[in-house]
This record gives C-alpha cells, structure tokens and sequence, in this order.
DNA sequence: GATGAATGAGGATTCATTCAT
DNA sequence: TATGAATGAATCCTCATTCAT
C-alpha cells in the first residue's frame, strides 16, 4: 500500500491546520473551516482526532519535532574547537532561518498562537523548549569539557538564554514576514554576541 | 475624599482584566469573569469599554507601558564606559525581573495571550517591541560613539537580539513562575553573552 | 404660571419620543435616544413615565387625538343634502392630508409602529379606528335619514370601508413620503367611488 | 419516500415563525420559541437563514406570495363587462377574505408586524402594495378601454384606493378575528362603492 | 426634581461535537 | 469510513429600569 505516497488523511488534516490555525488565530478558527481547506466532510476530523485541541496539540507537536530536527541534527559533542563551534552556530542559525523562512506559519504557530490554547498545550510547548535547552547545554558543556568555553559560565541558563536570542528571529518573522531578509544580520549578531561580546577589543594590554 | 486612594473603576476593570485574562486566557474568560471578580455586574464594564477586546487593547497598552517605563529609567548616553555599560544591564535586568517576579501575569500577557487575540493588538505589540528595541539601540549607538563598543556591530539587529534574550526571561518566568529563582544567573549569562563572550579568554597569545 | 406657554417637560418628552419612534422604529429607539435628542438625562424620562411602552402609549394617544380632532372637526348632522356631503368629504380629506403630510412621522406611528408594540396598544388603537368608524357612520345615518345616501347601506360597515380608503391614503405617505404630491386625485378617487362609483353613467336608459 | 408529504425543514421553520411571529410579534418572538414550537435546537434555524430578520423576511414574502397568488388568479382582461366585472370583484373578495379567515395570522403579519422590522423589510412590503396596484390597475384600465369603466379616473391611484378598501378588511380581521363574521356585507359594502356609489339613486331627473 | 452610574435579564448568534445514514 | 444535519452550551452585548446623589 503506497502509505508514503499518499499523505493520509490525517497529516492532510494536520496540515490543514497548521495552515488556517496560522491564518486566523486558533481561537477564531473553526474546524469546519479546516474540513472546508480539504474539502472534506467537517465530522470527518473527528475520526482522526479527539476534539479541536487534539488537533492543535497534534499540530504543534509536529511543528515542534520540525524544529527539533533542525536543532538535532548535528550532534552536541561533534565539535573540537571554537572555530567548528562558531561554524556550526552559523549552521543550525542558517538551518532554523531556512525552515521558518519556508514556513511562516510556523513560527506564528510555535511562538504564538498554539501556546495560549490550554493549560496542556502550555506544557507541551514548556517541555519543547526545555528540550531545546539539554541540547543547546550539551553544546556548552562539550564546549566547557573541550576546554574552548569559559569554564565559569552558567551552561543551563546561558543554554536557554542563547535559545532566546535565536528563537527571537523566528518570532520576529512570525510578526513580520519581512524580517527574513534579516537573516544573515541576525546569525551575524548572535554568532558575535555568543563567541565575542559586545566590547571593543582592546589593545593588547 | 481620597480619590488617589481609590483606583477608579476603569482602572479596577483593567486591573481584573489583567488577573483574570492571565488565569484563564483572553479566549476562555468572559466579561463576566472579569465581573464577577470585582463584584460588579457584567454590563458595567460595556460603560467602560466598546468589547471584550477593546479591554483587551487596554490591558496591553497598560502592561507594555509598564515595561517601557522601566526599560526607559536610565537615559541610553548616560554611560561613559563599557563599566558603566555593564552596570546599567545589570540594573535595568534587575529591575525587569523585579517587575515580571512581581506580576507573573504581567508576561504572560504580553508575551502570550494578548499578542493573539487579534491583528489589531499583534500591530500594538510589534510597535511595543520596536520602541524597545530602539531604546536598546541607542545605548548601543552610544557605545560605538564613546568607543567602548565594537563599531562593526549592527545596531538595530543586534538590539533585538539582545532584548530577545531579556525578554526570553519574562517568557520563562511566565511560563514557569520557580523560573524567579534564576534571576541572578540570568542576567550574569545575559551580561557574559554581552560584554565578554562565552569563548575562553586564551592565554595571551 | 405659564403652563401654557411653555411645552412642559411631558410633552417635549413626547415631541421626542414621537420623532425618534418614527424615525428609528419602536423597537430600535431606546430611552436614551428620546433622552439625548432633548439633551436631558434618561432618567429623567421614568419621572413622567412608568416605562417605555407607557411613553408609546401616550405618543399614540396623542397622535390618535389629533387625527379625531380632524375627523371629528364637522359635526355628522350637519349636512343637509349630498353635495354639502360631498363637499365635506373633500373638506375632511384636505384637512386629514395636511396632518399627515406636515407631520409624516404620524402615519408611520400609528398605522404601523405603533400598533406592533403590544396587545394594550394594540386595543388602544382598535378603539380610535372604532370611534373613527363610528363618526363616518354617523355621516352615513345622516344621509341616510335625510333621504340622500341609499338605505340599504350597510352604515357600520360602510363607514369602515370608507375609512379604509381615507387612511390607505395616511399609509400610503407614511410607506413614501413623495405620495403627498397624489393629495387632490386621492380625494379625487375616494370622493368618485363614494358618491359616483366607478361605473360609466350609461344613457338613460 | 413521500417527499411531497413532508413539507421540509427550512418550509417548517417558516411556517413556526409564521405562527409565533403573529402570535408574539416579531420583537417579542424569540429564535429559541420558533424552534421550541417545532421541537428542534435553536441552532437548526441558522442551518437555513442568516438571522432572525432574513426568517422574517422569508416569512413576508411567502405570505405576500399568497396574497399574491389569490390577486392574479384572475387575468385582468378577461372582464368583458360591468356586471362580469362587478362578479369578479365579488368572487376575488371571496377568495382573499377566505385567505385572511383561514389564516389570521396572515393579515396581522402582513400588514402590521412584518412591516415594521426593518427598512428592507419595509420596502419588500412597499414594493409587494405596488404589484397589487398594478394589477388593481390593469383591471380598471381594461374597463375604460372597453367603455365600462368611467374614462375620467385615474386608475393608478384608483387602484391604490380601492387595495385599501379590500386590504382594509384583511386588517380588520387581522385586529379583531370575530370581524369574518362582516364578509360578505364588507364585499358588498366595497362592491356598492365601487359600482353605485352610495348616493341614493335619484328618480330620473 | 434631575441625573447618569450601575445593573442584569434577555436574546441573538456561534460552533464544537454527536450520530444516524 | 465519511458525511453533514442537528444540537445546545456558551457568551457577547444591549438597554430598560433603578436609585443614590
């Protein structure tokens, strides 16, 4: 059965979602409007998923675990060095402007709309981001062990106050689409404040 | 008649409002809620307000200017030096974190449930967030201009990501109000990730 | 004290209540519509009236008196033989077409909203039409008496068809107010069937 | 299956609302006693209008459309003489005072409550009057044209005056439902106004 | 008397959810 | 399995009415 071929019924209803939840806000949505972006019947949802906050929570999960992807996909301990680090930053930052670029909605989803839903869907997203932050911290701690990040730094906190700065571009296209042209400026900032600071260099005193 | 003593009742609607959109979410509390909170009936507060959404409107602008009557305290060229710099960040993130400990709501509103009840109130909060980002430029402007930072930095880019990691600390005690408790640790990471970097100071090479 | 000459704080109320009734229809207006357009408080209006219905009922009252002024103007014994009838007739018509054309608001109150309000107003307005009807019919009994309208009328229901055509002409301007400029041939039509019929005189044959 | 027995649901409605609209008056009818006189959810009655004003404005037009259907059913031309003429008068009298005595709920919508509602309703009302004059008109033009009708009245408004004789009685019933009892003494009343005139017939002078 | 702030009953409307077909 | 007709809980909002000042 050409199960890959065809998105199933209930992706295609996920999609659905995740597009009209983007455009007209969760609260204003309505499942017939998502049974009406397919053409299907609106009590077919209903075979598929529990009730209107079952889709949402479908809905972000999945555009969570696409976001997980992109911050998973190079391994925390790969890196030797700084210069490997600062590299792989300008990567993953590349990578999440690219999905978020492809996908407004996304961002809109994530960062918005889907995390004012319900208490649960709160927690979802909390748990997310708490994800996000064991990888970020793996990073520095590698870091940290290699020798090449300061020592004294805080690697739970300044994981997820790094998470905060990238996931900030994000939401920034979530409110402005136009803001992707930001993109290489906003890696560019990010990459400096993590690995440079802000400071003049000095002399060499 | 002590009249500053008593809020009055405009401000007492907003201020329910505020308690009340925090607890349940601007979707799931009704007027009457925020009613039923002062004790006051349900068609009082249509004397008060157009809609539901219009005390909604309030309710930002009160909150946003809340912050930006913090952000705003210290003048952006009152630094001379990258010490003073240093000193007002972590002044102005004490301050911040005072406020959000304060009124956990405070953030919950302003970074979640308000900006989604409408494309009216998401236009309100993106201007918010502009003016503050702007502030932040400056100081940072002032920095390139007394020379104690880089002058290869980009501004207004950098403003946001920078008041991306401040703010991301609301977030987090909006989201988990034990987050308090990192207030330190925090703005220490905020402060590294500005002024120094978090890549280990090497050996004068 | 000079009651008379000025209007007295009941009627300038139904001044009011009578334009704003016909301008916006029962229902629509409120009290404080009647309020605002004298420029006084609306509570202000639940010190003359008991209720808002009371004001309707005493706005038709009104209204229904100044129709009866009109019709009951000549008195039903006075006409001696068929054209001072006929001349009356036109006499009645003129005057009831000027009432209703210096004041379209009339008709539109009492031969449509009005009556809508309410089985109590309702009745009120069936009495008027029953006194209406009880004048005409006493012209009727007049001529009939007096050997100049045929006897085998039927003067009770006659009198009421009469009025029919004579009030179809009020509604017809209440309905649109350019059918003042029909004023002569609508008494024209009603004066021909009344006392001619439509039928063309034959030859005598 | 019977699909002609079953009268459907959105005809089912119009016939609740038809009922409760004259029983209640439109104000006063809620959408929730429609649905209670059918035994369905309140929610059904916006499967099949837009709102409560569309239900009334379906409810007008049907009833209109009756009206409508006993007026016509005569072709205008088909009167050769007066006498034919004055047969058909009697026997469109007939009909329509059947419609009004089988249904009196009818008038009282008709010309009262349904007319009232709204501006567009209004004017449905309005334009319906006219059709009927028209016809009213043919019929009397086709009397002038063929000598037996008087050349000097003005079948326009004629006809208008002579609507209102006829109307007038539906109204009657409508406020006063003994007042079918007057059948056929209103046709004969309307009849001797439109054929004889109510001048006693002189001897020949 | 006059005012208008406060009240809450009332009703239109929406829409998530169910379930017979 | 899919449908969409039916449902009614839920909620916003209006406005007649009251009453303290």
């Amino acid at each position: 059965m050409a199960r890959t071929a065809e998105p199933g019924r209930r992706d295609s209803i996920l999609d659905a979602a995740h597009a009209v939840f983007a455009r007209k806000g969760y609260a204003a949505a309505g499942i017939a409007d998502l049974a009406g972006e397919l053409g299907i019947g609106h009590g077919t949802v209903y075979r598929y998923f529990e009730n209107k906050r079952d889709v949402a929570s479908a809905v972000l999960d999945r555009a969570l675990g696409r976001i997980a992807e992109v911050v998973a996909a190079d391994p925390p301990d790969a890196t030797a060095g700084l210069d490997e680090y600062r590299a792989q930053v300008w990567r993953i930052g590349r990578r999440l402007y690219a999905l978020f670029a492809a996908d407004p909605a996304l961002g809109r989803l994530v960062f918005f709309d889907l995390a004012t839903v319900d208490e649960r869907l709160r927690e979802q997203h909390r748990e997310a981001l708490d994800r996000f932050a064991d990888y970020t911290a793996a990073y520095l701690r590698n870091g940290q062990e290699r020798g090449f990040l300061r020592g004294d730094l805080d690697a739970r906190v300044t994981a997820r106050v790094v998470n905060g700065m990238v996931f900030e571009g994000a939401a920034q296209v979530a409110r402005d689409p136009t803001a992707v042209a930001l993109r290489d400026a906003w890696i560019r900032a990010v990459v400096m404040l993590m690995f440079d600071g802000l400071a003049q260099p000095g002399p060499p005193s």
